[in-house]
DNA sequence: CTCGCTGCAAAAAATTTGCACATTG
DNA sequence: CAATGTGCAAATTTTTTGCAGCGAG
């Protein structure tokens, strides 16, 4: 069975996620088991961002059964293969959409209404002069990650 | 007593810090008390972030002794007054050293290697792109928060 | 003096570790 | 069948709440 590859950050389908996913953990020679794929589902049709023991709850009430400790083993794996990225600001885990691996990057807008967390791509320009202006400051940029609250559409109109 | 005060984002001297923040306490109309202090005092001497717990463990290693719940409250205060920012990305509270309340900004280098945080100043013009694609998005930007991950002049060497 | 804050006590929530056993590929 | 990954048990660490009493202004 063959990926789907397209070159750039192309947009993975919403509902392809976990399959894709699933993929990517055989291709880098992680084992796909229950766990791992009661997680990936649960962050795929989260709206909002969870904590380790809040995916937990989340597995649990839905009439599954994972134990915490394999969450929090399972998040350290996804966030590797950057399959989820951790928003510090909020302190919760999110499906990363983008198709290619993209770690040098993650750009999340965050609402201070309702939570919900979108990940944007900011223009080019902005990522360039950053990168420049902490270069002349001595310092070797690695992951440049930036969080922004804001008001979402939804919750502002 | 009267607070030298200057106009922009001026930083205020190193040992300052500790002085203009229970001036500005004061004049919001807080208590300076025991714990805000202590809490201030060692933010100010921090090299790196600390969380709340770790504060409290700080203070009571230096022989003195505060409820770790007066920590979480102070750290409230002192968030809502602009006087600490907490970094998400390393879960960890530091010193604001800015004279004045930017709070609708706040920009920070985390060293991958070191964990030290620098806090910096972007270049109006990523800030203005920033804002004005989040408007065409819809969005009505409150806070833009960057944290950026980078390895530190001293640690780059 | 008088609220605003603190300390204490205690419970709840979140995270970590070690080891025997189950399961994927 | 051989790692790799899971569950269980238990300890630890971190955070939260309620209330009586201290002390900053």
């Amino acid at each position: 069975m063959r990926v789907r590859r397209r070159k750039g950050s192309i947009l993975v389908s919403q509902t392809g996620f976990e399959a894709a996913a699933v993929t990517r953990l055989t291709q880098a020679g992680y084992r796909v088991t229950l766990p791992r794929v009661q997680v990936l589902r649960t962050l795929a049709l989260a709206e909002k961002p969870l904590s380790a023991y809040g995916i937990h709850q989340e597995i649990v009430a839905s009439g599954a059964k994972v134990d915490v400790v394999s969450v929090y083993r399972t998040l350290e794996t996804l966030s590797k293969m950057s399959l989820v990225h951790h928003i510090g600001i909020v302190d919760g885990y999110m499906a990363c959409r983008f198709d290619d691996t993209h770690e040098e990057e993650a750009q999340h807008v965050v609402c201070t209404e309702c939570g919900k967390v979108t990940e944007l791509e900011l223009p080019p320009a902005v990522t360039d002069m950053t990168n420049r202006q902490l270069k002349d400051l001595g310092y070797v940029p690695r992951q440049t990650r930036v969080e922004i609250l804001a008001v979402c559409p939804s919750c502002a109109s």
